[in-house]
DNA sequence: AAGGCGTGGCG
DNA sequence: TCGCCAAGCCT
């Protein structure tokens, strides 16, 4: 193990080149604000953790910008409808955190009178936060001392300290390691500044080593094997489900559509009536129309390719439990995107 | 504790 | 085209 002044001088490298190098960005308050004593809304840093979460900074920032303008506070957040809260997340994907978000706002309003916990325990009692994100908020937010370890935080580490044990196995010893960079001082501005490093230079193929503040001290690089670290376990292969996607519309003019169980995929969204999705999936439509097939949509899930057979009708019978939704008031954006995908086929072909 | 859970961009 | 990957959590 490094002494602890290497430790030291490695982290105020990292926070240096933060502070040269802080990408811009909607929830972040900048390193120079920061040291002038402005703080970062906890709100906004739980938020865009939570959207954060298995997702793009390039993919959050339009969602982040339309979640904060309707609902500017952890209060507005707890009185939105649940529908509206899932539309809006519509597009974004693993829909849990959507219907967590919410469990989590009401909790916060409701046990903690609208302010968010300071200590890491206390955030990993709430709907949605896990070990990463009540790390990150506890020290984005409030500057606690607590370590970050995510994808790009293993990726560093890996590198840094030529960590050759496949993930997830390895996991133990790169939070020990990352442990042991952080530093009691500027934790929040820390965090940052090593996952912006794992997102812009010490990236997962063809990493900028080159202009890396690390690469005098990256153990990887060295060695000349930092585009291979860090290993992982072999992944399995995705097998393929089909099934037909029931796209249709009353003589009325209005959309036919149902709301999904709360569990399992796509799990409290709006959608089509679908067939199962299998090897062999039934035929028989969800209820009687003139059903004309019109092409297929591909998709592809965390854990399988899906192939839709697309169906449309313009329907008298309606089926139970549906959600009816008018053509004026039908947003195709509230769709998860699969979903989306077949209104986009069956559009042009429905609407003449 | 290993698998379920979305989506889009990239090489 | 296709696999990989992204600021993980829940069960």
């Amino acid at each position: 193990m490094r002494d602890d002044l290497k430790c030291m001088q490695t982290a105020q490298t990292l926070l240096a080149w933060y502070d040269a190098n802080a990408r811009v960005l909607p929830w972040r308050v900048a390193p120079f604000d920061r040291a002038q004593g402005r703080a970062p809304d906890p709100y906004r840093v739980w938020l865009s953790e939570i959207m954060l979460q298995q997702t793009t900074v390039a993919a959050v920032k339009a969602y982040f910008e339309r979640f904060t303008a309707l609902w500017p506070t952890v209060q507005d957040l707890a009185a939105a409808p649940d529908d509206a809260v899932m539309a809006e997340w519509a597009g974004l994907g693993y829909y849990a955190r959507a219907r967590n978000l919410l469990k989590c706002a009401r909790a916060v309003v409701a046990d903690y009178d609208g302010v968010f916990p300071h200590d890491h325990a206390t955030l990993l009692t709430l709907p949605g936060i896990g070990p990463y994100t009540a790390s990150a908020v506890s020290a984005i937010a409030f500057d606690a001392p607590e370590t970050v370890l995510d994808g790009n935080v293993e990726r560093v580490m890996s590198r840094l300290f030529l960590v050759e044990m496949p993930l997830p196995k390895s996991k133990p010893e790169l939070m020990t390691l990352a442990q042991s960079l952080t530093p009691q001082l500027r934790a929040g501005d820390y965090a940052q500044a090593v996952m912006d490093l794992g997102a812009t230079v010490c990236t997962p193929k063809s990493p900028a080593c080159g202009i890396c503040p690390l690469r005098r001290e990256c153990r990887a690089l060295a060695a000349g094997i930092a585009a291979e670290l860090p290993k992982k376990d072999p992944k399995k292969p995705k097998p393929v489900r089909l099934g037909h996607v029931y796209v249709s519309r009353t003589i009325a003019d209005e959309w036919v559509l149902e709301k999904r169980p709360e569990k399992g995929l796509l799990g409290g969204m709006l959608g089509w009536p679908t067939s199962d999705w299998n090897e062999a999936p039934s035929a028989r439509p969800p209820f009687t129309s003139d059903w004309h097939s019109i092409g297929e949509v591909r998709h592809t899930f965390t854990h399988f390719h899906l192939i839709l057979q697309v169906h449309t009708a313009v329907t008298v019978a309606v089926p139970e439990g549906a959600v009816l939704r008018p053509n004026a008031a039908f947003r195709p954006s509230d769709l998860p995107t699969l979903m989306r995908k077949a209104f986009d086929l069956a559009r042009t072909t429905i609407e003449n």
